[in-house]
RNA sequence: GUGGGUGUAGCUCAGGUGGUUAGAGCACCAGAUUGUGGCUCUGGGGGCCGUGGGUUCGAGUCCCAUCAUCCACCCCA
């Protein structure tokens, strides 16, 4: 145990972690881009927060939360997402006095006790983002297409982007009577689940992933034939704004988000090659949910995208993470005497905005310089008695197999004019 | 929370029906007439066989438990 990290956690590791530099990079690009400004909350909040905001009828609440009591005898959960925090840091420091609407995003760690699998883990990692203060449905495109953008941006293909409305206080309850009525002559039949669904949240039943469940729900009144003309318009107005940007997209009259806050529009992006994980990110609006955390009525949408399942659908692609960049120059020494000049020079090259390195392993020549081969290095400089006695050292360029004699002053000139540093 | 697969060297894996010093490839280190990497060749260091019990004269191999991991259900990003 002392040797081994939690369960579903993972040692993001030099090689791998470059991957998340460059994703992390492009969020910070694209959400300067929309206008997005960067928001950081703790990484635990007092349960209740999760309790009102989440809903503490969904799995995640009732079965998925890092919960403990710290030694103030105070409920704090591991954040299992993060809208409700920042929901909760939008009133708590007052950033409705901001011109609205206010958009915000995060990059950071999400909790859940689940049992891990491919694309899952109990801590993993979303790029998220809010918006507050409107009620546009051009935002609500405007979301998606932010995140249909970013994918396209990284290169990801075969991306699906589905999209429903889930109706609003005022037509939900008759889309739940509707469907009650519609269910209830196939209680028996409907698997265990969908029966506690049928009293608690009979939406659920319509994305139930059983077979049986589906059959029967195939008639099923749909969110669609129930909305309100309010969210019917708005509904029309997010897919015309889609299309205004081109975005293709595919109405799933199915689809219902997990989380009990969501209202109007809803949407999920699925890739489909990455196993039974296979949504990569997903959100919409909550009108609801400021007032549900104590605040005035003010309107939210939003999106969470998995980081983990982003670079596992990158990966089935063959995608590129950038450039990793590595040593540039590699100092080789022939002999003791010219390790005081390899400490001096590697000094002044590094000074001059290069990646040097030398060896520190008392490594014979040959060894060194296939070290150096081995590490990436462009070039070697190679200092011997040879060098030494005239002041100079032997620039090698590695790739070209060529080297030629500098005089150790010109060093690092020399490499500038090879186009290293900046 | 449920089900199935897998745990042997740093990595990927071999190790018929239990039998003596547990192997390979890659990686690592060193050398190939002593100042030069990639290719090749030679040699070397490395293994509580996941852990704990049990069966047995004897367990990497069989049994039980446990932990970890992978995949699926479920749920979601």
């Amino acid at each position: 145990m002392l040797t081994t990290r939690p369960r579903g956690t993972n040692d993001i590791l030099p090689g791998e972690v470059e991957k998340w530099r460059y994703l992390e990079d492009q969020m910070r690009r694209i959400c300067r881009e929309y206008g997005y400004s960067e928001i950081r909350t703790p990484i635990f909040e007092h349960t209740e927060l999760f309790l009102r905001g989440v809903g503490d009828t969904t799995d995640i609440v009732e079965k998925e939360m890092y919960t403990f009591i710290d030694r103030g005898n105070r409920s704090v959960t591991l954040r299992p997402e993060n809208t409700a925090p920042v929901v909760r840091a939008y009133l708590e420091d007052k950033l409705y006095a901001l011109p609205q609407p206010v958009k915000l995003y995060y990059i950071g760690p999400m909790f859940r006790y689940d049992r891990p699998q491919a694309g899952r883990f109990r801590q993993f990692h979303q790029f998220g983002v809010e918006v507050f203060g409107s009620d546009d449905p051009a935002i609500d495109a405007e979301v998606m297409a932010m995140s249909m953008d970013f994918y396209r941006r990284l290169g990801l293909h075969n991306l699906e982007l589905h999209v429903n409305s889930v109706g609003c206080p005022q037509c939900r309850p008759v889309l739940i009577q509707k469907l009650q009525e519609y269910f209830r002559p196939h209680l028996e039949e409907l698997c265990k689940n969908c029966r506690e669904r049928f009293e608690k949240n009979p939406l659920r039943i319509l994305d139930c992933k059983e077979p049986r469940c589906g059959d029967i729900g195939i008639a099923a009144p749909t969110t669609v034939d129930c909305l309100c003309s309010n969210c019917s318009d708005h509904f029309n107005e997010v897919k015309k704004n889609l299309e205004l940007m081109d975005i293709a997209y595919q109405e799933d009259r199915r689809l219902v988000r997990g989380l009990d806050y969501y209202t109007h529009t809803a949407f999920e992006i699925v890739a489909p090659d990455i196993g039974a994980q296979s949504s990569v990110g997903g959100g919409g609006r909550y009108n609801g949910l400021v007032e549900i955390c104590g605040g005035p009525p003010i309107p939210g949408i939003g999106f969470a995208l998995g980081i983990e399942r982003i670079i596992l659908a990158m990966q089935r692609q063959n995608l590129s993470f950038g450039d990793a960049g590595g040593t540039d120059v590699f100092i080789v020494t022939a002999n003791q005497a010219a390790a005081g000049e390899a400490v001096r020079l590697l000094f002044k090259i590094r000074s001059a905005g290069i990646s040097a390195d030398k060896d520190y392993m008392n490594r014979s020549l040959k060894a060194q310089m296939k070290y150096a081969g081995k590490a990436g290095a462009g070039y070697t400089v190679i200092i011997g008695e040879d060098e030494l006695k005239q002041g100079t050292a032997l620039v090698r360029n590695m790739g070209l197999g060529q080297q030629e004699s500098v005089p150790l002053g010109e060093v690092v000139n020399f490499l500038k004019e090879q186009g290293l540093g900046n």
